[in-house]
DNA sequence: TTAGGATTAG
């Protein structure tokens, strides 16, 4: 029996321990060494009710103290005792009993900074060969024992486990503490450039509190392990601390965590690193109490995309399994994966040398139609190298692009995991028991026993594989064919004009064409995004963050000038920032009746601020214009920077056409009845010349007669998209995608192509050489049920 | 220490 009651009095066993076990001092415990034939001993103070782990594994933890120092808690040790051993220990025991543990496992103390005790506790179970002997004292003996300790009355006690879990509306700063809460967002765990791996999380709880926890660990396994939005986790000590106005979570020591899936109905086993965690039926229904607030109010995440179904463009997580991988330079690695289905669009395959590429050769050449190449970047390809070839993953915020090589015609889908965590970019290790890899599992065997059935056509398994989102493309595909998929806004009196007769005559004109689509350019479709000045007939590229970063960056320099705070149009508020840099930044609200606003209606200008600070004033108030001080004014920075941002849009000045007046012209508007911030109207009363967002793309337009490149010059008309939005819009980005795949689906033949109806106009432009003629679309807009 | 959510543009 592996736990023995040994009779003592007087100080003296009546039953002696086995010969063979060697007595071990607390002191002298460490981790890794063989502790078969070694005991240790000391008195129970202290003991928790016996309870369940996750698995229905029994569990108890006991607390003993080294009978040769009986005051300090550093020489005290918890032992966690598993299964029927638990069970057995929990019936016997008292506390005042003398414990002698025998053929423990030594492990770190994740509660040890907490509680004080051991750094060091031991693992005990039937199972690892441990024995366990309760000296039960008799009276006497335990008389003594209190005369001589009357201190050790008090922790004589049951101490139920006493975990507090704080709701996310109640965090303070500074403290630590434990908690649950609904993964809103995260991170999986990236290799950070210190020493830890890293992962980001952010909870909401049904207090509609958000927080975002920041946790590090140089073990991988330590960090929750969440593989999508709407898990639950459970966090005990976690620190809490104010950052940049916000409550944050940061590991501390002794941070552990439990993740459960978040769909009601699922089972309720956590999953952890640990194998010591208590887990109560209370807690049980604390997860169900989450489940069922996170089914409506958290948008969890549906069944992931499979290749079958991705279209260009997106972003979205893709779960596969690993058949190979290679080397590809110093920034990128190629990882070759499938996921039982067929991608309906032709994939690029990233070329490799032969050598470089890991896996089984057989595997992949069976595969070949069905696994993708998939380029990671930069921060990925550590992780990514590490990556076990048949392992299941599921990589985050996959990125599928659409691109044609210059010499053919014919565009490809590519898939980047690009460089960075942002959007929780980022490759996870699914582990076998997890339902979306079993499910994966089954559908990975089916098509290799039908592929193992017929190894000779391997072609028509991929096609019944896939067969029914074939079809939906394919019948999507003929609607598009029967149907012109742009309209024409006007004119529609007007008969058709063949290309050819377009192309013979002279400009100015002005015609309706039907044709198809057969190429247009960029095929990246954010480079289509220009600025326009109306003025000076002037195109701009956008300017990209970084320069804007610069400008704010050189305007911080000057603090702001307290002179210019509080004037009889804005409120000022100033403070200095905590950091080193002890950088000044001021707010300056504009007021409407001597008031201030709601934020939703505020415009305000800012100083100092830096370009995360700037948008996320844009998240809550109306406009936020970034200015600085000089002697006497506020002025507008550099017209290189935009000069107003709302919600997502940032509004440009042409450099040239503006002439900037005071900033106090802005006073006029706030003086309004209503004032509705119009960016033209701002734009005007500031003399600026307000640059307008534009599609500029150049279309190859044929109709079996002819061929002729036309430009789309476009705010919002042609795709019934802001122009203005696109670049801050991934959805947007998505559908405008979209919406050109309809009309020039990739990868087919000229016949297969959809019909546009359009109208357009030729011009002359004669620059120093020659006169030639150009040819633009214009009343022409893509189709109700295209968009 | 690391990162502190807010896509790349290869």
């Amino acid at each position: 029996m592996p736990v023995q009651l040994l009779k003592i009095t007087e100080g003296q066993s009546e039953t002696p321990l086995p010969s063979h076990l060697q007595k071990k001092d607390l002191k002298h415990l460490e981790e890794g060494c063989d502790h078969a034939d070694k005991y240790i001993q000391g008195v129970a103070v202290l003991s928790y009710p016996l309870m369940k782990l996750g698995d229905g594994t029994d569990f108890l933890k006991v607390v003993l103290q080294d009978l040769d120092n009986l005051c300090s808690r550093i020489n005290s040790i918890n032992i966690l005792i598993y299964g029927k051993m638990a069970e057995d220990c929990a019936k016997v025991m008292r506390h005042g009993d003398i414990f002698v543990v025998a053929g423990f496992k030594v492990n770190n103390s994740p509660t040890a900074r907490e509680d004080g005790r051991h750094r060091c506790h031991l693992e005990v179970s039937e199972e690892a060969g441990s024995a366990i002997y309760v000296r039960v004292i008799l009276c006497e003996c335990l008389n003594n024992f209190f005369l001589l300790f009357p201190h050790f009355i008090m922790p004589f006690q049951f101490v139920a486990p006493k975990y507090v879990y704080t709701p996310l509306n109640h965090l303070k700063d500074g403290t630590i503490v434990n908690l649950y809460g609904v993964v809103k967002f995260f991170k999986p765990p990236y290799i950070s450039k210190g020493t830890d791996y890293c992962s980001v999380v952010t909870l909401v709880d049904p207090s509609n509190v958000k927080l975002t926890c920041t946790l590090f660990n140089g073990n991988l396994d330590s960090l929750p392990k969440i593989y999508k939005i709407g898990d639950i986790v459970r966090f005990h000590r976690i620190k809490i601390r104010e950052y940049n106005g916000q409550m944050q979570g940061i590991t501390s020591g002794g941070f552990a965590s439990l993740t459960f899936d978040g769909n009601a109905g699922a089972p309720i086993v956590p999953r952890t690193s640990s194998k010591v965690y208590t887990f109560m039926d209370e807690e049980q229904k604390t997860i169900e109490e989450l489940r069922l607030w996170a089914a409506s109010n958290i948008s969890i995440s549906g069944p992931a995309a499979k290749l079958s179904c991705v279209q260009p463009m997106l972003y979205f997580d893709l779960t596969c399994q690993l058949v190979g991988k290679a080397k590809v330079d110093g920034s990128s690695f190629l990882l070759k994966v499938w996921d039982g289905t067929k991608c309906p669009y032709p994939t690029w395959k990233v070329p490799v040398e032969a050598e470089d590429l890991e896996g089984e050769k057989a595997l992949l050449h069976q595969l070949r139609n069905l696994t993708v190449d998939i380029l990671v970047y930069d921060n990925h390809v550590q992780l990514a190298k590490s990556l076990k070839i048949g392992s299941f993953l599921r990589i985050y915020s996959l990125h599928t692009k659409q691109a044609s090589a210059d010499s053919e015609d014919v565009s490809h889908i590519e898939f980047h995991l690009h460089g960075g965590t942002g959007y929780g970019r980022g490759i996870g290790v699914l582990p076998e028991s997890n339902p979306d890899v079993k499910e994966l599992k089954v559908c990975l065997e089916s098509v290799d026993q039908a592929g193992s059935q017929n190894m000779e056509s391997t072609a028509s398994l991929e096609f019944d594989d896939t067969f029914s989102n074939v079809t939906d493309l394919e019948s999507h595909l003929q609607r598009c064919q029967q149907l012109p998929v742009t309209v024409l806004t006007d004119h529609q009196d007007l008969s058709n004009t063949e290309l050819k007769t377009i192309v013979s005559s002279t400009a100015p004109q002005q015609y309706r064409i039907r044709a198809k689509l057969r190429t247009y350019k960029p095929q990246k479709l954010h480079q289509s995004v220009k600025l326009h000045c109306s003025k000076c007939n002037s195109l701009q590229e956008v300017p990209d963050a970084d320069g804007f970063d610069l400008i704010l960056q050189g305007s911080a320099i000057t603090a702001p000038n307290p002179e210019l705070h509080n004037t009889s149009w804005y409120d000022s508020v100033m403070w200095t920032t905590q950091d080193q840099k002890q950088r000044k930044i001021a707010i300056h609200f504009v007021k409407h009746d001597e008031m201030l606003q709601q934020p939703e209606d505020t415009l305000l200008m800012i100083e100092g601020g830096t370009l995360k600070e700037i948008w996320k004033l844009t998240k809550r108030f109306n406009c936020v214009i970034p200015v600085r001080s000089t002697e006497d004014d506020l002025e507008l920075l550099d017209l290189s920077a935009p000069f107003l941002l709302q919600g997502n849009v940032k509004y440009y000045g042409c450099k040239q056409c503006s002439t900037p007046k005071p900033l106090r012209n802005l006073s006029s508007i706030a003086a309004e009845q209503r004032p509705s911030w119009e960016p033209a109207e701002i734009a005007q009363v500031l003399g600026i010349e307000l640059l307008q967002y534009v599609f500029v793309m150049k279309f190859t337009l044929v109709d079996g007669t002819g061929a002729l490149n036309a430009y789309l010059f476009d705010h919002e008309k042609f795709f019934q998209i802001p122009a203005s939005e696109i670049l801050t819009n991934n959805f947007l980005q998505e559908k405008m995608q979209m919406t050109m795949n309809t009309l020039c689906p990739p990868g087919k033949k000229l016949d297969d192509l959809p019909w546009l109806e359009c109208f357009i106009k030729s011009y002359n432009v004669r620059d120093a050489i020659k006169q030639q003629v150009y040819y633009q679309i214009f009343d022409t807009t893509v189709a109700e049920d295209v968009v």
